[in-house]
DNA sequence: CGCGGCTTTGATGTTCATCAAGTAAAGTGG
DNA sequence: CCACTTTACTTGATGAACATCAAAGCCGCG
């Protein structure tokens, strides 16, 4: 499905594109395409050709490789405003992870070889990708850094904390990772996450209902995952 | 120690300084700094106000956070021609991890502004940086997930590769990390480390003498790392 | 209705961290 | 240069954390 979209209008404008002028805008616009994700669908596979610069508008997203056992690994989850694409897209001719929406998702795809003309062109654009898209890449970084180092019950009050903090700034909201999903994102096992998870319920740290959540101890979960 | 270094010499222009025009290079080259470091020198500290663009022209490199509890954690291991930066030094102030020489260094120095300002004006400077420096982000991405979903064994196995191939290009090198920082790059214990690697030397896969290796059985070695 | 996927809990086993203790190597001060 | 201290390395024994296995309940869907 494929939306129309002004650029004069879309929120992202002023995130990233400020720098545009006149006819660059213009230009932008006739080679971009928004497309909404149903929960499930898939934005990129692995292994498919990179043709395209993509950030994600509304919606969560995953971003995920499939181990040789054919296990998925999720590197991480991306909320609105935040870029599907990581710099890799400049220097790799193939996608070395998948992307598929775990929300309802809007993804706007940029025609890769536009972007980079327009990098040639136009430098304070290029410094500003290169802030954004680099800041992307090195919370990546330092997320998986900081979940290896974590106890089985610290890497879910971990995950918790970002969905509520990071995608929902709330501290209730409807968890979009199945319990296998956050296993595939932490390294545990689906069975230690439901069990972490009943343990933080029976301590009146959240409270469950399918996948609704609500952290009603934030200074405890907190406790957990800086010193799990 | 500061050396000079004539720039037109240099062999790291080639790399990424190929799009450079005339005035361009000279400007650069008055800017910039290549400085030795010995085996422990620190380059920066976490925490440092980021000054500067660097990459390691020769030597080996660790790239670490400190955790809460005061004990390292590697991110990754740097060889010849890899940056020293990632590319959060266009998004941030201060340095989020540290960089140490584990063996004797030579990193080039170049103000964080003049870096800028280049960007800025020269766009195919900026595509090329974007390209090396999102490769780099992109790596140890890749390299972190694949550490983390493998066992002790293929954990250490894969180190000892690495070390093998994307650094010293041999079978036998001079292992610059000792039993415990291989343990900070992948989250077992020294005493597991050392177990592991015990293990490959009972095997025939590797031989050890000190810190000198020698993969003996490389499809071996390569099998552990892959199913291990 | 029944099948398959997701969730949950309990029992069991394996992996790996921790603890302990000793040797070797490397730096330090007299 | 040698006693001394400290740091790195090594091996074994024990226990805790966590994966695996098993079984059952709970939807949602064809």
């Amino acid at each position: 499905m494929n939306i129309t979209c002004v650029c004069e209008k879309c929120e992202l404008r002023t995130v990233f594109f400020e720098n545009f002028k006149g006819n660059q805008l213009e230009s932008f616009c006739s080679k971009k395409s928004e497309i909404f994700y149903q929960q499930g669908d898939f934005v990129f596979h692995e292994g498919d050709e990179v043709t395209s610069f993509s950030y994600l508008k509304s919606g969560v997203l995953k971003l995920f490789t499939t181990t040789p056992e054919g296990k998925d690994q999720i590197i991480t989850i991306a909320g609105p405003y935040d870029f599907v694409s990581l710099l890799g897209i400049f220097s790799i001719s193939h996608q070395t992870y998948s992307v598929a929406a775990i929300d309802d998702a809007v993804v706007c795809h940029i025609d890769i070889q536009e972007i980079k003309e327009i990098v040639k062109k136009n430098g304070e654009f290029s410094l500003h990708l290169m802030e954004k898209i680099g800041g992307t890449s090195n919370k990546i970084i330092r997320e998986s850094m900081e979940i290896r180092r974590k106890n089985t019950y610290g890497k879910v009050a971990y995950i918790l904390l970002k969905m509520s903090r990071d995608i929902y700034a709330n501290q209730t909201f409807n968890l979009p990772l199945s319990r296998r999903e956050i296993a595939e994102y932490t390294g545990v096992t689906t069975e230690n996450v439901i069990r972490a998870m009943s343990e933080f319920r029976k301590d009146k740290t959240i409270r469950i209902n399918g996948h609704e959540i609500e952290i009603l101890d934030m200074e405890a979960l907190k406790r957990i995952s800086d010193y799990g």
